[in-house]
DNA sequence: GTGAAATGTGATTCACAATTCACTTTATGC
DNA sequence: GCATAAAGTGAATTGTGAATCACATTTCAC
């Protein structure tokens, strides 16, 4: 049965569609023109009416990933909260993200994509260290609003807080093992506040002065 | 020039180090029977002597990377330290193995190995889990002899465990941002330690009731 | 209605990687 | 030294997926 003609528009976001599905199910490497192809019910050859070629499907994924990502963090910036509030918003937002578009892991994290491709490994790249500065932007202005420790440099609480949601994006997805980001995310989040939120603006520096040593008798 | 003819024990070796090398290099998607065989200097079809095929090399890139993992927590859980030294110990060991084996997140979370291949995805989630289930269990002893909060699931703690380590082991490996492993697992532990570590056996109460609300003026 | 443009289709080509095989060379025990 | 088994080689085979192309069908403006 042929497939009803559909306006390049329209099959574009299918076919697009189609491969984060095909991504987030089975990973970059068995991303196929057949196998988009069959899920949106046309035929492989059709795919270069509307893309051309892999690579530009590939390209297009990456832009709607790093389009979803940075309207994430966009959202969270906007919220009018003190620094450690917008990064708890920011991690449940992630989170839920992270469970609508299993596709997602698999694409940052995933060789499959940009091995001996110069141009997409710098397109990840740059997704992930915007993403990151962010990150480190929030972290600043917790530190200079005294609502987050002095002593986490940016780099490394940005690091930490991509660290509280990725064994669970990733194991989840990548690995097979199932775990519900959002539920992990909350129950991460008060241990992650624990080590970067100012206890009392008074009180900081007895915690700080207590990890110089490390023991207690 | 005709290659010098190794015993098969012996090649096997040089094969499965090429193989790592490729991996740590360019991702599972990009080990071919070819780059292997280059690498050790015979032809291709000369790795059919020692291994039944790529799969049989897969196989056994699996079972080094197992083996090399669960050293290294046999040999953290040796140490008679408390249960936060040990992980600090267990931190650090990983983050050298990380260092010299940029191969094994390659392989642990990327997608190329198991597409498809049930039998070696359990297997890759039989490690992880086994992994995790070790870390776990020190948190459990940490709780039971009091030096780890008992608000941390051993779970919880696992998996924050393993993302203190994760985002650099990835982001330096897949994506290709330049992250010094070791460098980060010392800059992320004193911080990682204060959201576990009970402050004094007395305080803990305190910190605990403060995640409450959250609010502090 | 009609014709041009857009979209769909199937056959085909191409490149590349895994694997097999007949044959050659090398090492080694005797 | 020599027979033999192990290891190496290059050519040929096979399989797979991307890409192309000539042709068919549909849509839509006129």
């Amino acid at each position: 049965m042929r497939a009803t003609k559909t306006e390049t528009s329209l099959r574009r976001e299918q076919i697009l569609e189609a491969a984060l599905d095909l991504i987030g199910a089975e990973g970059v490497h068995h991303l196929s023109i057949t196998a988009m192809a069959g899920r949106v019910g046309i035929v492989p050859s059709a795919i270069y009416r509307h893309f051309g070629g892999k690579d530009e499907v590939l390209d297009a994924v990456l832009d709607c990933i790093g389009k979803r990502l940075s309207e994430n963090v966009r959202k969270a910036r906007k919220e009018s909260l003190s620094a450690p509030q917008r990064l708890r918003s920011l991690l449940m937002r992630h989170a839920y993200l992270l469970r609508e578009n299993r596709a997602i892991p698999n694409v940052l994290f995933s060789d499959g994509l940009y091995a001996g491709h110069p141009a997409r490994k710098k397109r990840v790249h740059d997704i992930v260290t915007g993403y990151l500065e962010e990150i480190e932007r929030i972290f600043e202005e917790g530190v200079r609003e005294g609502s987050i420790h002095p002593d986490i440099s940016p780099g490394t609480g940005a690091t930490l807080f991509l660290g509280a949601l990725m064994p669970a994006a990733v194991l989840g997805n990548v690995v097979g093992i199932d775990i519900d980001v959002v539920a992990h995310a909350e129950k991460t989040w008060p241990i992650l506040e624990r080590s970067i939120v100012v206890d009392r603006p008074a009180a900081g520096s007895r915690i700080i002065s207590r990890i110089d040593n490390g023991e207690s008798p």
